[in-house]
DNA sequence: CAAACGTGGCG
DNA sequence: TCGCCAAGTTT
């Protein structure tokens, strides 16, 4: 009967300063919702906005997607950045169709199941599109009850059962008011709590902080350190898969020698690609985005 | 469980 | 300029 005030204070802050997102509308739909939720794995809302209607437009239900191809996937999904989400929401797609009628699932362990949804994501569709009583915890959330509830100035570097116990304990009773509170988490860390300048001045709850209270501590410890890219696999598979996805059809492996000049680096980058299924030798000389064509060679002759 | 996995923009 | 950061998942 009584939400903790925390709670109702970031939800009164949401309805009144959330942002208009699309996968947001009221009735959207649960396929929408999947699909911007993988989207945004680790990927800003201003660069996942323009793929998610085109992707969306495309591919209205999983049953439309799980039918084409995953070389389509791997292009539709432009520069958002780690590919095998493409691959793997079409193989969610196809196992929808296959598991669930072509409907998105609406229970946790069935969600939990499908490929490319994990934690985050199978409470999020649960939540989100179908308005149940779950903790959604991610980067946001455990920051924002970090600093807010816990006094600390950042959260840990990955989501804990006790996190998810912390934040089912901040939740409205009545599911709708769960779901939103959990959205009004989110997006409090997204615009104001962030993590390098947070907006104090704005936020809600500034005045029941405990990190605020205690003098907003900066972080201890040691750092966590950031990944290189320039010259990892990682950059060698961007650029082998940059080419692949702006040809259509085989691309001779010459031109793909192109684009890196360690041999033994490039190769490697390239076997990578085709064991995680984004990528598929065509006879001896060439390769392509994966089921990018006729299955088979044409036989010559 | 640490590490791998893309990409681009901002302070 | 360059390190940090963005609605994580998988192995």
């Amino acid at each position: 009967m009584t939400e903790p005030t925390f709670t109702t204070l970031v939800s009164r802050w949401y309805e009144q300063n959330a942002r208009d997102l699309p996968w947001r509308t009221p009735g959207i739909g649960a396929w929408p919702i999947l699909v911007s939720e993988v989207m945004l794995q680790q990927t800003p809302v201003v660069r996942v906005l323009p793929a998610w209607h085109a992707w969306l437009t495309r591919w209205p239900d999983p049953a439309a997607l799980a039918a084409d191809t995953p070389a389509e996937a791997i292009r539709m999904w432009g520069r958002l950045g780690y590919p095998r989400r493409a691959v793997r929401l079409r193989e969610c797609a196809v196992a929808i169709v296959e598991r669930h009628g072509g409907r998105v699932p609406d229970q946790l362990d069935q969600l939990l199941a499908l490929p490319g949804i994990g934690t985050y994501t199978a409470r999020a569709v649960a939540a989100f599109a179908y308005g149940q009583r779950h903790p959604v915890v991610d980067t946001n959330v455990r920051r924002v009850v970090s600093r807010a509830v816990a006094g600390a100035p950042d959260a840990g570097p990955a989501t804990t059962p006790a996190d998810l116990v912390a934040c089912a304990e901040l939740l409205p009773v009545e599911p709708a008011a769960a779901a939103l509170a959990s959205a009004a988490f989110m997006e409090l860390g997204a615009i104001v709590c962030t993590a390098r300048s947070p907006r104090c001045p704005a936020c809600p709850v500034e005045s029941v902080c405990a990190w605020r209270a205690s003098g907003q501590p900066a972080p201890t410890g040691p750092t966590r350190k950031t990944q290189r890219y320039a010259g990892t696999d990682r950059q060698v598979r961007g650029l082998l898969l940059g080419v692949l996805r702006d040809a259509t059809g085989p691309v001779p492996h010459q031109r793909l020698d192109q684009v890196w000049h360690d041999d033994v680096q490039r190769a490697r980058a390239l076997a990578a690609l085709v064991k995680d299924g984004m990528v598929e030798p065509v006879g001896e000389e060439h390769f392509r985005l994966i089921g990018d064509g006729p299955a088979t060679q044409p036989i010559p002759g």
